[in-house]
DNA sequence: TTTGTGATATACCGAGCGGTATACTACAAT
DNA sequence: ATTGTAGTATACCGCTCGGTATATCACAAA
């Protein structure tokens, strides 16, 4: 309850640049949704540039957390957990307000390569993709890592499929792919 | 060779966008990279939103026809085919400049469901997707629908993937999956 | 009571934006 | 020779942007 300025601020600006995009949001507009003024946030980030890669690292740990959470409540053993992946997946788009992920659009606004956004946005699904192939290993998958790329793809394929047009029925696609990919990668 | 002015606004257009993303592409630049001034610009598009259609809707026509030949060129039999879209998407990824799907990173930039940008985007993937269809019932897939979105997720995953971290892997072990689950669909 | 500090309020800056107005040039058709 | 048309050149508009300056306020520590 009793957030401090600094995370209200974070708050506000992870809140408007998913629902309106990075570039087409003002400091004005963060410092307004805050209830503070621009001069505060200026003494908790210098720039505009820090504070997006501040909120680019805190949705990284956020979004993390409540996924795991979820998924280990949802599955017991491993392979359970690997399919339970899609179903929290499946979910969250349905949630109101679903607009992709915030890393793969923040890729696409910033598209020049040596943009530090890229970095946190890789290693966001470096660590998810690390994670994924825990599961495989512990399903007893001949070879988690390559396992855990492929499910990745179809992951992000179904966020993004699903952006552009809702209700396309691709995550329920990716996890009948996916079916396929983890069974087999034990035969 | 003689194009006209129209198509050299478009093209350059296009170039930019693609590059440094819509949002952070001035009008004036578009110009100045067409040889051009404003005024001639906005005697053929109306509005940069519309101009941003109009690349888009050039590009979708454009892509899909340079990829429909390069797999036609690779490949014989439809089987052949669907694996050759994994090796054409793959040299597609090195050429330099790749900067990711410009349809994808299009709708990111502009989040808001309403947005025409999401339809023409929609549109391209529907029209490849339906491509892709359009083999697996050729090879015999027993549901070359389903099939074709799970190929789609694999491809925009791979797209994703690289656009964020170059050289990750993405598009070889979109193919190992679109392997399996190609020779699964005939099971 | 003074002093230091975190936050506010407000006005401002230079720059870039999308878009327009006006006047001018080149050239082809009648 | 005249007229219409396609394109140029340039200046301008109102607005928003990221970022700063300055002055003030509330409050706790000394």
């Amino acid at each position: 309850m009793a957030k401090t300025l600094q995370a209200k601020i974070l708050a506000a600006a992870s809140e408007l640049f998913y629902s309106q995009g990075i570039r087409a949001t003002g400091v004005d507009a963060i410092a307004k949704a805050a209830n503070t003024t621009k001069m505060s946030l200026y003494k908790y980030f210098p720039s505009k540039d820090e504070l997006i890669l501040a909120v680019l690292r805190k949705r990284d740990e956020d979004f993390r957390t409540w996924f795991v959470a979820q998924v280990e409540a949802k599955a017991a053993d491993p392979k359970d957990k690997l399919l339970a992946i899609f179903d929290v997946i499946s979910e969250w788009m349905e949630i109101p307000g679903f607009r992709g992920c915030a890393f793969i659009n923040a890729s696409a606004e910033f598209p020049l390569k040596g943009n530090p956004v890229h970095q946190v946005s890789a290693e966001f699904y470096d660590k998810f993709q690390h994670y994924i192939a825990g599961l495989a290993a512990q399903y007893g998958s001949k070879q988690p890592v390559n396992l855990a790329l492929q499910l990745r793809l179809l992951l992000e394929g179904a966020i993004v499929s699903e952006q552009m047009k809702h209700h396309s029925g691709a995550a329920e696609q990716a996890k009948q792919a996916a079916i396929v990919l983890i069974e087999g990668s034990v035969a």
